[in-house]
RNA sequence: UCCCCGGUAGCUCAGUCGGUAGAGCAAGUGACUGUUAAUCACUGGGUCCGUGGUUCGAGUCCGCGCCGGGGAGCCA
């Protein structure tokens, strides 16, 4: 008897009459006096429990089947039938059912069949992937990285697997966790009293990487289409529902592509992405707007058929000075828009997800291209409604002058980007890419309002359990 | 890091004026039933976050600390 993922069963793939066997772990069990029980056995493959009919004529009945309780591991063999009840098409009539992991105290085992809250969940982080709403999570997150990959692959990007750790800090400011084997107790130290790094185990200071870019930029001036697609990791101490401290971040590059067609480039990703999600995940979206975020669905439909606003940031700091309602932070031009700004714009006078492109130089990085206006860059923010800046990304400075006046702008030591440098003197191009933080994504699109809960093992400061 | 709010049963919370604690859900037992967040009855279940203080007496008031949430900043 073969062993058949749940999602299959639900999903008609296998005829009705064929005996099968699934694996997995019981979620509900009722009993009728009948002579039967109602198991809800759940594997992951799908949204959705299989409902099995245990009889009592079972040889292990009154020893185990009544003794089931959430979180118990079974294995049930038996014919696949059409159901009686109306919640499901079809159930598994048990001619055996194994249990294959008990559950040791069913009055603590911390996932009750019960509402609890996410707050809670974060605390039994090992086991919240049993819920539906954590495993409707996961799954949902395994469907959007595999519809980014697919995108990138089938329009001719490479995929490049930029460094974990890293020598440099890539944008000049933002706090790093460092990397070192060197003992922390009684460093080596240089005669001046600084710790002697030169002993460390790269014979440098390392650090974890808070940006693939400045790597990937070299395989674009190579491969035309990279991107990557991987862990990124922040030291600041940011305590809100929008951030982490390793969280996963996808960076496209391109060659030959100014910020028009990198904004083209933004929008097309998500749109793509958000129609396989619709497609692929029916179940579990379906629970998000029921449960969650009763806009969810509408609102990815919204954001697939329609297409985004661009905007110049001059224009966008018109709006909010003629804007009727008033906000806590003035603003005028030369200024980064705060939250309030942005929520404004894309919220109320967009209504859907808005590309900001063209700040003042001063608020941005140095290596986004200086305008010809010479005092903005081609920097563009995709901001999306109810979850803030979701892209942030810009066309690349490929001239080596204006770049190495940008660095002496903003104090930077030129000698440390020597190799980034290079890249300018050696066939430089103009290029074009952006980083779109890959949680805030999975927020936005099942409306889950911390990114604590679309990862698997969330860090943040004070936090590194599990 | 800053500003607010919170920490009481396995979970979500109530707890009046300072007088040693209660509900719902979950769990256990029983009843009932092709059930499906089943229903009904009964039962068990407490380091009131920690620490110091005020008081005859602290879940309750005060100080400090820890943890969590919302917002802000940083950003993705």
């Amino acid at each position: 008897m073969s062993v058949q993922a749940i999602a299959k069963l639900l999903g008609g793939h296998v005829p009705l009459g064929r005996r099968v066997t699934v694996q997995g772990w019981v979620r509900t069990r009722r009993d009728s006096k009948a002579g039967l029980s109602f198991v809800g056995v759940h594997d992951g493959s799908s949204f959705d429990p299989l409902q099995v009919i245990a009889l009592a004529q079972l040889p292990n009945y009154q020893s185990e089947v009544l003794h089931l309780t959430a979180g118990c591991a079974v294995r049930v063999s038996g014919e696949l039938v059409a159901s009686a009840g109306k919640d499901q098409r079809v159930e598994l009539r048990a001619e055996r059912i194994e249990v294959v992991g008990w559950v040791d105290d069913p009055e603590t085992y911390p996932i009750a069949p019960k509402a609890h809250s996410f707050e809670y969940l974060r605390t039994v982080a090992h086991l919240r992937p049993r819920t539906n709403s954590i495993g409707a999570v996961a799954r949902v997150r395994h469907c959007l990285a595999q519809a980014i990959n697919r995108f990138f692959h089938e329009r001719g990007y490479c995929w490049v697997h930029t460094p974990i750790i890293t020598a440099s800090d890539c944008e000049g400011a933002g706090a790093l966790f460092r990397v070192s084997t060197l003992d922390l107790v009684n460093p080596p130290r240089l005669p001046a009293g600084e710790v002697d790094f030169s002993q460390d185990f790269f014979g440098r200071e390392t650090f974890l990487t808070v940006s693939g870019q400045l790597n990937v930029e070299a395989y674009c001036l190579a491969l035309s289409k990279v991107y990557t697609f991987g862990p990124t990791f922040r030291a600041e101490n940011s305590n809100t529902s929008r951030h982490l401290a390793e969280f996963w971040m996808v960076e496209p590059e391109t060659a030959f592509a100014d910020l028009s067609a990198n904004a083209d480039l933004a929008e097309s990703l998500l749109k793509s992405v958000f129609q396989a999600l619709l497609e692929e995940r029916a179940d579990d979206m379906a629970f998000f707007a029921q449960r969650i975020d009763k806009q969810c669905i509408q609102r990815l439909e919204h954001v697939v058929q329609s297409s985004f606003k661009r905007m110049d940031y001059s224009e966008a700091i018109r709006v909010l000075e003629r804007a009727k309602r008033s906000f806590a932070f003035p603003i005028s031009w030369g200024m980064d828009l705060q939250s309030e700004h942005e929520r404004y714009l894309a919220e109320d006078y967009v209504g859907g997800p808005l590309v900001l492109i063209n700040y003042p130089k001063e608020i941005k990085s140095f290596y986004m291209r200086l305008n010809d206006d010479g005092r903005t860059v081609a920097a563009m923010d995709v901001l999306a409604p109810g979850i803030g800046e979701i892209i942030g990304g810009s066309q690349r400075e490929e001239r080596l002058e204006v770049l190495d006046t940008r660095l002496d702008e903003v104090g930077m030591n030129k000698a440390a980007y020597n190799w980034y440098r290079d890249l300018r003197r050696y066939g430089s191009v103009p290029h074009a890419g952006f980083g779109l933080g890959f949680e805030r994504t999975v927020s936005y699109v099942t409306g889950m309002s911390n990114v604590r809960d679309v990862i698997p093992f969330p860090r943040t400061p004070r936090s590194a359990d599990y």
